[in-house]
DNA sequence: CGGGGACTTGATACTGTTCAATTTCCGTGG
DNA sequence: CCACGGAAATTGAACAGTATCAAGTCCCCG
């Protein structure tokens, strides 16, 4: 476990976007900023924030200030339902924006909590629409990442949808594996940072059919779980799990 | 039916909405405009167009170009799985924007089809971000469009993850008795534009549970269904339906 | 008026849930 | 460092809710 936590090396891009002027600077990564526009931005940054494992970064109700980045660590966000029901809306990881759902009524609509020691960067909200009404490229980045979670959202839409547990535990580790590869970790072995029922509750599903289906996946040698240690063996298995018909 | 199409009068509100320059105008209502920035905003939008039923007004993979707020009419919009299955992501109606999924990667996400004879107002995207820098209640109010979508695919997802199906339909008709009452039609009479094939690809279920669980609402008066007409009779029942524990 | 898609309804099969009993893991304090 | 205790995870068996398959009806459009 230890080993397999070893085993996520940092990429030089994973280095990058760890600092924290680059953490907001993904935010115009499409295009070559100006020196002079770079400073706006980093100016525009509050202070580094520690979250401590299991504790919130905001909660549903809170009045909207900022936009967070995370610069290390792992989240979830999720909404509370009035008769106790919990609905986990996401999982968010280094270099990941949280809160925009909050631009919408100018209070958070769910609650964000870090499922281990992270940091995160503040970007203050109305600074950064002053900053990107300035300039364009970062404004239309902007809308990019507004937009990007949008997607993000449906293609969860079509998961839960119409998609079989399978499917969905599927679907979820090639996502997590994506994810980690980008930020140049190793692409086939991690550590979960959420439980059986977070998992559960992000896919529509109880926490005992995750369990059983990595049992399954893993009797079958697609994976092999311990605990929340993760190592896929047959990425393509996976894949054909996500795309098969009926 | 006819009738009850007839008792969907138009409140004032409701014709503000539907008269073209005001469609776009819903993009900035928070706030009152200078009459220089209203004109601005007017010239922004593109003809009217007109999009009989059953025809796309934009498909998965189409070059994204512009926004496009609905006029009149209906809208479904659908992703469409490598597979051949369909999930319906979102019903649009007189005064939603469409088309926001596209922002993020230039080209459009998912279809977006005409369930009735309807018209469109074109916004021209580059356009809008440039007015929207210049404006900044403009700018925030576009923001809160994006967030809002946001907010409301996650609400879906609390519904497909959490609700089953009998809660998942009455939280469905709720939803659609608000959106009429906004616009000024009689919040317990409608008429369902679309097929119980999209409700149940929307809601994640089957057609036919779909249907069955309209006939046992029926048989239990809680609505009276003929058809497509919706005859809701009794809300509270429906509310209970949706927020009663487990 | 005819044809075909949309809808309803029934019988059956199956996936995933629920309840319950253990086991494992991990942080905490002795 | 080890032992303890509680949370997390695994596993089984019975059950519930939906899906599936199939037949028949309704209704809308041409």
């Amino acid at each position: 476990m230890d080993a397999i936590q070893r085993s996520n090396v940092f990429s030089l891009q994973a280095f990058r976007s760890a600092c924290s002027e680059c953490t907001v600077r993904e935010l115009c990564l499409p295009v070559g900023l100006k020196s002079t526009e770079i400073k706006e931005l980093d100016r525009l940054i509050d202070t580094r924030h520690p979250i401590s494992k299991g504790t919130t970064l905001y909660r549903s109700g809170d009045r909207f200030r900022a936009l967070y980045a995370v610069r290390t660590g792992f989240f979830k966000t999720c909404l509370l339902h009035e008769d106790g029901r919990e609905q986990v809306t996401g999982f968010q990881m280094m270099g990941e924006l949280l809160g925009m759902d909050a631009i919408s009524t100018d209070s958070h609509a769910c609650d964000a909590v870090a499922l281990e020691d992270s940091e995160v960067c503040e970007i203050p909200f109305e600074a950064l629409e002053q900053v990107s009404s300035k300039i364009p490229t970062l404004q239309h980045h902007f809308h990019r990442m507004l937009s990007r979670e949008i997607v993000r959202d449906q293609s969860l839409l079509m998961l839960l949808g119409s998609m079989r547990a399978e499917e969905r535990l599927a679907a979820f580790l090639l996502n997590l594996s994506k994810r980690f590869v980008e930020r140049g970790f190793a692409k086939d072995e991690f550590i979960l940072r959420m439980t059986r029922e977070d998992i559960g509750s992000y896919l529509g599903m109880k926490l005992e059919t995750v369990s059983r289906t990595f049992s399954r996946f893993n009797a079958e040698g697609i994976i092999s779980v311990h605990g929340k240690a993760i190592h896929i063996q047959q990425p393509d298995a996976l894949n054909d799990l996500t795309s098969r018909h009926s």
